[in-house]
DNA sequence: GATAGAAGCGAACATTCGTTTGTATACATA
DNA sequence: TATGTATACAAACGAATGTTCGCTTCTATC
């Protein structure tokens, strides 16, 4: 068997990771044939081996015997985990209006957080802040003055895709569409009254784009 | 079966005090056999039977051929127990598209529920339900196709309200803005290309009014 | 008494699922 | 080269588990 020296393999790791992520979104946790489609696995055995030595590294419980007998535990307690199912994003000052964002925003200066089911949000559930929009920039994109808008930290972009922008000259962040042109940008709104910002590809920092929209009235 | 009285037998509480106790000893939900041996009764056939009335009843949720797939819901909301701070909304079929909304729509028959933190909805979170948008006919309100709405149920509306109005002669429901004008109503959809619905006061039934937006992108 | 539905029963069936077995490959080491 | 170990693979085995079926018992109703 492996060495015990507390180190684990990439598909060690992965297998983690997919029980984390399963027990978040099921009333119970995988069976041994779940975690092998879900990881890409050829056999179960290989699933069993691998149990074994998660199990002997303290990341898991096993119930012999018993299906669906994985039960993640804490690597620091040794203790049984909840059911971590919560992220929390943080929410901070309204975009296009002022200096909202830093280089790593850091959840404690947020104005408030938005505990967001893990099941809601991309794979990655790290690098996901909020951002409350000011204005209508994006009103055809149907996005509106108040709305709540969630990114995924990211310094590219696709073209067209939707992407809170950091002018460096302006000194201020906007939320426009991204399409670059050549060693130009241009940000474009959705909103046929306003017109497009063209700015030095410098001058253009890519903070986050859009993977949510949440808008709650009253 | 059992009539839908809504009144449980000796046996059927028994149950289900003991599934409530055994998932809070164990990491995994009880498998029939075990109800079975936990609660003194002959056969598997008989658990079968009282849990199908368990979950017709919205007492808990069963997930067919899975081994251990039962989930306790909370009666009073229907919804999944065990997130402390996350209220578990149930998501139903698509609006304007055919036969959605029954009069009590049960959490059991939900095709996915939404974990949502309390603190974004309102606060009266009981009665909370969600439907996917079909359509564009509230484009201009900022609701796409796709959209999950989120609605508070309620038999009234204000005026001008967007509310989820079931359509009783034509057996559909749909989502439109609610202007009641003597003895007929108004159902406005927030789209200049399509005309508003006028119908008898007696053929609307107003089944819940819009308190949100959620749109991911992906 | 006849009938129908609710509830229970025992057994069998079919699938899910944990486990084992035999083998293969890569790599380190003696 | 030979040997042992870690890891992976495919297949099969057998236990665990969800489901179904035919029958019985009880009770309410006509």
């Amino acid at each position: 068997m492996a060495p015990s020296n507390g180190k684990l393999s990439e598909r060690q790791n992965k297998m983690l990771e997919f029980i984390s992520d399963f027990v978040k979104e099921h009333p119970y946790p995988p069976s041994v044939r779940e975690i092998q489609v879900g990881c890409s696995i050829s056999s179960t055995s290989v699933v069993d081996y691998n149990l074994h030595i998660l199990r002997r590294e303290g990341y898991i419980k096993r119930s012999p015997d018993i299906s669906r007998g994985i039960q993640l535990l804490d690597k620091d307690t040794g203790r049984a985990m909840g059911h971590p199912n919560a992220v929390s994003v943080p929410v901070f000052g309204a975009i296009a209006a002022g200096e909202p964002l830093m280089a790593f925003p850091d959840a404690s200066e947020a104005e408030e957080t938005l505990e967001l089911p893990s099941s809601m949000l991309p794979a990655r559930t790290d690098g996901i802040y909020a951002l409350r929009v000011k204005g209508q920039s994006m009103i055809e994109d149907l996005i509106d003055d108040g709305d709540v808008v969630l990114f995924q930290r990211r310094q590219t972009a696709s073209p067209g895709e939707m992407v809170a922008a950091w002018l460096k000259e302006r000194g201020e962040a906007t939320l426009k569409r991204y399409y670059p042109e050549g060693a130009r940008i241009r940000l474009q709104p959705a909103n046929s009254a306003m017109s497009p910002i063209y700015e030095d590809a410098d001058n253009v920092e890519v903070q986050g784009v859009v993977v949510g929209v949440i808008r709650m009235f009253r």
